[in-house]
RNA sequence: GGGCGAUUAGCUCAGUUGGCUAGAGCACUUGGUUUACACCCAAGUUGUCGCAGGUUCGAGUCCCGCAUCGCCCA
């Protein structure tokens, strides 16, 4: 074995090894539970993201972790059309190197070449994420536009039309002037911007003065229809019922009372636009005002604007509209003013409110169940606070907006006849249902979550009936960023009560948001956006794996740096070395195949030749895979990881191998602790496998525990609660190896601090705290002498420092003593006690005066206080050694 | 404006129903090639737990207020 971990071989060769169809392909026929994961679909188009290796190594425990605790698991992946997104990128690439696109192709050849363009550079995602050694059923990948899929859309499309819960209508809806299509309200994201409050005089028709009214887009006053006045507001009252001739226009708009002016607000007069603001829209409707569309679907101005603003861009006629007032002296003031504005998420430019014909899902109905299943807790979030963001905007939901006029997705179902004025809705087309006629198919495609949200059982083949559906679905597990709990996770609960009268998940889990060491969102534009294949490349997977899950605490942002990924490569190399140094013991290695764990446990624990450091190490382990089983159960995936890593390292590695140095030069406890050694050594490869599939796989192989031809993922994941049925870690042997370890860190200690060569064999003398603890490091004085690289390591109950040349470490267990004449230096090492001395008496006034509160003795559980004066007991005895050791110095 | 979260060592963070006078990693200091590992080992240094109140025998932990930062929604 080499000296380093050398993570690209161990992945180039297991990879393909798991991605062999009868490893995770999960069989519907099985005889076991069954556990399940659907993918959250990436974008065809996308390329693997720091995300992605957070929520598919996530993903990526429970399934590894469950098929080991005994389960048929499935992860089923696949991916998702993005209509705009897909679209918008593939017009870039036809604008670039073909200088041609939508318009000059036509919608039938511009889908031919998008089609084309995804099998080119769709799978680039996919190939991505089996390099981080998912798990997945990779045979069973699915595309959101399949046949299949596409007939799930279909289908439920027209079943909810048929219910009354699709409908057509002329609304208020967010457009996006880049994209050139209706989105609906998620896809705006709300950006605080610097723009400015310009204050503009309206003439009153009559002569009789102005309307002062303030506007942050004051191009929109060309299709300003009213102005609003509070009912309630004084100032205004003989004005309401009045016209105004409305600037750069030939308009006359009346003065309208109406609540949605506030009075407190400005000069409490607001211009009313109809067709091009949400509020203004109701505002519209209440006093029957005239909408004027004044914009084309660019955003630029239309005949309505004006013949001196027609087909200017609407921040360019912003400009002109504010210089023209300003001439006509009409321009008030300009004041700078920060506020929000709606963007597009696609085309990141401002949405523009716009009145168009769409269509629509209510979602009120189908919102009910979804709520009460989160409310009854059939449905389970992790972090639990998540629920409130859930409860809160299913509580105010609203329509939601489905179609799209982009032309890559699925189109809508609904053909017009012309002639007659009929709607037809179907699954086939008018012509397939032999319906005769003209028909023309709506233009609009739907929006791209309306087939995610039934991606739980599209995936599984619905609308046909498949076994996958019926021993899969409900699926167990959701993994995904709670920035999509709107768009996605809320909706596929609705879905999957609607279509399949079943919840499509019982947990989930959403995952932090990486940031980069500056706390920064990670961003293509930002440039602070590592590629994971440059990181795995680098450190390996495993590394990356394990350090996001490690440094990602529970719900909250992770701050990363690719200097992170040390932590999990260091480990990775410390696991290989432990490993490594097992393999340069000679003696074979156990298989371990046969035998159900417990029973191998059994067996050990109950050979009385077996020693401490042993027993210690079986304990350990134990408690650490009942810790990690508890952790993992709960969603505490970093709490697992900072586990094991405690474990390999500080207990494993820094004392179970030091001690087992010894043990092995010994004829007579070489066996057992080899046999011990290969036990622990596999369970924690087993721990950690779902965690660091990669190098635990190897080294499992490496080192024969298992079988050839045999994976790692097929072996039982340790179970903490049934190991610790088998073994008993008693406290005499915990409490006991803590004071080993106690006196060894004293003693090391002593030596570095008088600068002691370690080539220099020391004598040391022990003066324990009591019996028990004597006996116990008497039988662990060969063991400490090595640890200590001692010359003598003597145990004296009776130990008296005669001169001052003795200096010590006073530990709970006991005093331990170096003898070494002339070299103590008397200062320091009264210095160094004496400080102890007033740390101990401080602590000792504390817990007299706590124990002498009666209040304390009486309100505090008994256990408290027992403790209590145990520990103070204690720490009197040591302050007594203290202060002897002190004396001793004279 | 409403909601959610954060604030603990120089940095990144643990600290699960209140109960050792607060822990880890990184960084830093010192020493080091002993049957694995320098991506390592040993030893060490580091804190007014954001501020101010309250509840309690006892508060980093619970409650109220404030400040700063972040996210979501309007």
């Amino acid at each position: 074995m080499p000296k380093t971990y050398e993570p690209g071989a161990a992945e180039a060769k297991w990879r393909p090894v798991w991605q062999n169809e009868s490893c995770f392909h999960g069989d519907p026929k099985s005889a076991k539970p069954a556990y399940s994961i659907v993918i959250p679909p990436p974008n065809v188009t996308g390329i693997l993201t720091m995300g992605h290796v957070l929520n598919n190594t996530l993903q990526d425990i429970l399934i590894r972790r469950k098929k080991m605790m005994g389960f048929e698991v499935c992860w089923f992946p696949g991916t998702d059309h993005a209509g705009i997104a897909t679209e918008s990128k593939v017009e870039a690439y036809l604008r670039e190197k073909e200088n041609t696109g939508r318009d000059k192709l036509g919608r039938g050849e511009f889908i031919k070449r998008v089609w084309e363009w995804k099998e080119q550079y769709g799978g680039t995602i996919v190939k991505q994420l089996k390099t981080l050694g998912t798990a997945c059923a990779w045979e069973r990948a699915r595309f959101t536009m399949d046949d299949g899929l596409s007939d799930a859309v279909r289908k439920v499309f027209v079943e909810l039309y048929e219910k009354g819960l699709i409908h057509r209508g002329k609304r208020m809806i967010n457009w996006c002037p880049a994209s050139k299509t209706a989105l609906s309200d998620e896809e705006v994201i709300y950006k605080d911007v610097d723009g400015a409050f310009h204050h503009f005089k309206y003439p009153l028709s009559d002569g009789s003065g102005f309307l002062e009214i303030a506007t942050t887009r004051p191009e929109t006053m060309l299709g300003d229809t009213a102005v609003a006045v509070n009912p309630e507001d004084k100032r205004y009252k003989n004005i309401v019922g009045k016209t105004i001739d409305l600037p750069l226009t030939d308009r006359v708009i009346p003065v309208v009372a109406d609540e949605h002016a506030d009075p407190e607000f400005g000069t409490g007069c607001v211009k009313i636009t109809p067709a091009h603001d949400p509020n203004d829209f109701l505002v519209g409707q209440r006093h029957d005002l005239e909408f004027v569309n004044i914009m084309n679907d660019d955003a630029s101005m239309n005949t309505a604007a004006g013949p001196e603003f027609e087909g200017l861009d609407r921040f360019k006629c912003r400009k002109k509209v504010v210089e023209m007032m300003k001439e006509t002296g009409l321009l008030v003031k300009i004041e700078p003013h920060r506020h929000s504005v709606g963007y597009s998420e696609r085309g990141d430019v401002p949405i523009e409110p716009r009145i168009s014909e769409q269509w629509f899902v209510k979602m009120d109905e189908l919102a009910k169940p979804a709520m009460e299943a989160v409310r009854n807790g059939d449905i389970k979030f992790h972090p639990e606070r998540w629920t409130k963001t859930f409860f809160h905007w299913m509580e105010n939901i609203k329509d939601w907006c489905i179609s799209r006029q982009i032309w890559w997705g699925h189109r809508i179902p609904a053909w017009y006849n012309d002639e007659t004025g009929e709607t037809y809705v179907g699954v086939q087309s008018p012509e397939e249902a032999g319906k005769p006629g003209k028909w023309r198919q709506d233009e609009d495609v739907l929006d791209t979550w309306f087939s995610s949200w039934l991606w739980p059982f599209s995936i599984m083949g619905w609308p046909e009936e498949t076994d996958e559906q019926k021993f899969f679905y409900p699926t167990n597990d959701l993994v995904t960023g709670p920035d999509i709990i709107f768009f996605w996770v809320a909706r596929m609960i609705m879905a999957g009560i609607e279509f399949k009268g079943e919840i499509p998940f019982k947990n989930v889990y959403f995952t932090s948001i990486i940031r980069d060491a500056g706390g920064k969102k990670l961003s293509k534009s930002l440039g602070n956006s590592p590629d994971p294949l440059d990181v795995i490349e680098q450190y390996g997977a495993d590394a990356l794996r394990f350090s996001i899950i490690y440094i990602a605490p529970l719900g909250q942002d992770i701050l990363y740096s690719n200097e992170k990924c040390e932590i999990g490569r260091n480990f990775a190399n410390k696991l290989w070395n432990a490993a490594r140094f097992r393999s340069i013991q000679s003696g074979g290695s156990a298989n371990f195949a046969e035998k159900s764990e417990p029973a191998i446990l059994a067996e050990l624990w109950n050979d009385e030749r077996l020693g401490s450091n042993n027993r210690w190490i079986l304990a350990r382990l134990a408690q650490t895979a009942e810790a990690v089983n508890k952790s993992l159960d709960a969603f505490r995936f970093h709490e697992a990881a900072h586990t094991l890593y405690d474990f390999v390292w500080s207990e494993f590695c820094d004392w179970y191998i030091e001690c087992a140095k010894n043990d092995f030069k010994n004829v007579e406890t070489r066996d057992k602790t080899l046999d011990t050694f290969d036990y622990a050594l596999f369970a924690t490869l087993k721990l950690l496998h779902p965690f660091m599939p990669f190098i635990t796989e190897e080294l499992t192989h490496q080192l024969g525990y298992i079988t050839e031809s045999a994976i790692l993922a097929d072996s039982p994941y340790p179970n903490g609660d049934e190991l610790l049925k088998v073994i008993t870690p008693d406290k005499k042997l915990l409490a006991g190896m803590s004071a080993k370890f106690a006196v060894v860190k004293a003693a090391r200690n002593l030596r570095a601090s008088y600068n002691i060569p370690p080539s220099k064999k020391i004598d040391y003398i022990f003066k324990p705290a009591d019996a028990e603890t004597a006996e116990f490091l008497e039988a662990e004085s060969s063991s400490i002498i090595t640890l200590t690289r001692a010359e003598s390591f003597a145990i004296d109950a009776d130990f008296e420092p005669k001169s001052a040349a003795a200096p010590s470490i006073v530990t709970d267990a006991g005093a331990v003593f170096m003898s070494l004449e002339g070299l103590v230096d008397l200062d320091a090492e009264r210095a160094k006690l004496a400080k102890q001395k007033k740390e101990i008496k401080g602590w000792i006034k504390g817990s007299t005066a706590k124990l002498a509160n009666e209040k304390f003795l009486a309100k505090a559980p008994p256990k408290v206080v027992e403790e209590a004066r145990a520990k103070l007991a204690e720490t009197r005895a040591k302050l007594a050694r203290v202060e002897e050791s002190l004396a001793s110095l004279g």
